[in-house]
DNA sequence: TAAATACTGAACCATATGGTTCAGCATCTC
DNA sequence: GAGATGCTGAACCATATGGTTCAGTATTTA
């Protein structure tokens, strides 16, 4: 379960490494798109594209339906919130330890101050 | 300016790609430490260790200082702030994307009802 | 000063990534 | 049915990634 939960991690966020892909996330949030679409909007070969598509639906960012002869891509299911409670939590583990540091120097301070100047260099 | 950002973004997001990597962080959270400790802790040799120190620094989430013969890794400056945000703003986007399906799938619903039993196969 | 400790760099390896081209294969459209 | 359109797969390429080993160098410590 905890296995599953990190290559979901590492998938997600390995899909956000690449701006392409963030653009394409933030294109299918205005409006479904087919490889073409999407791959003129970003200059590159429809092969390269599929590529990014792929990446994406692994990570179940994206899902893609085939009919006729056209794949149109929209957003998944997955809505990022494991990944945005991770970076959250990755943030207050952050602020916890800069108070705690925070601390320490006042500490520091307050003992420089004490013990006065005969400890100055 | 918006380059810079994104180069960011791709290296904050690729460097939380990696299971280790987001471990170190954590670890970091709790207390500062050497290559040594977390090379250890995460079994695999200290060449392996420092190249995921490389990465986590290059992303500008870890610091790192030598000191006589042992570099102390610690948090750096960058607090995931900006990718925080990108993410929340995704989640917005998706859950309008949805909110206007919904919509769709009523207003369809909705039409369906009017015109009845006739449509229907 | 010798031995142990801590890191560093180069070299290597297998695999992944981000792209391309080219040759198909369906499916529309005329 | 012929041609245009849209996707797909294989093959290739350069570079990056995630690891390793091995041979150092620098710094403690005994």
């Amino acid at each position: 379960m905890v296995q599953h939960l990190q290559a979901h991690f590492d998938a997600a966020f390995a899909a956000l490494s690449d701006v392409t892909r963030r653009g394409v996330l933030e294109q299918l949030g205005r409006a479904d798109a087919s490889i073409t679409n999407l791959a003129e909007r970003f200059e590159m070969t429809l092969t390269g594209m599929k590529k990014h598509v792929g990446v994406l639906e692994q990570a179940g960012l994206v899902v893609t339906e085939k009919v006729g002869r056209v794949r149109t891509c929209r957003l998944g299911r997955c809505r990022l919130a494991e990944e945005a409670a991770w970076i959250e939590r990755y943030r207050r583990l952050w602020e916890a330890r800069f108070d705690e540091l925070d601390t320490v120097v006042e500490e520091l301070t307050r003992k420089e101050k004490a013990h006065g100047r005969k400890r100055r260099q």
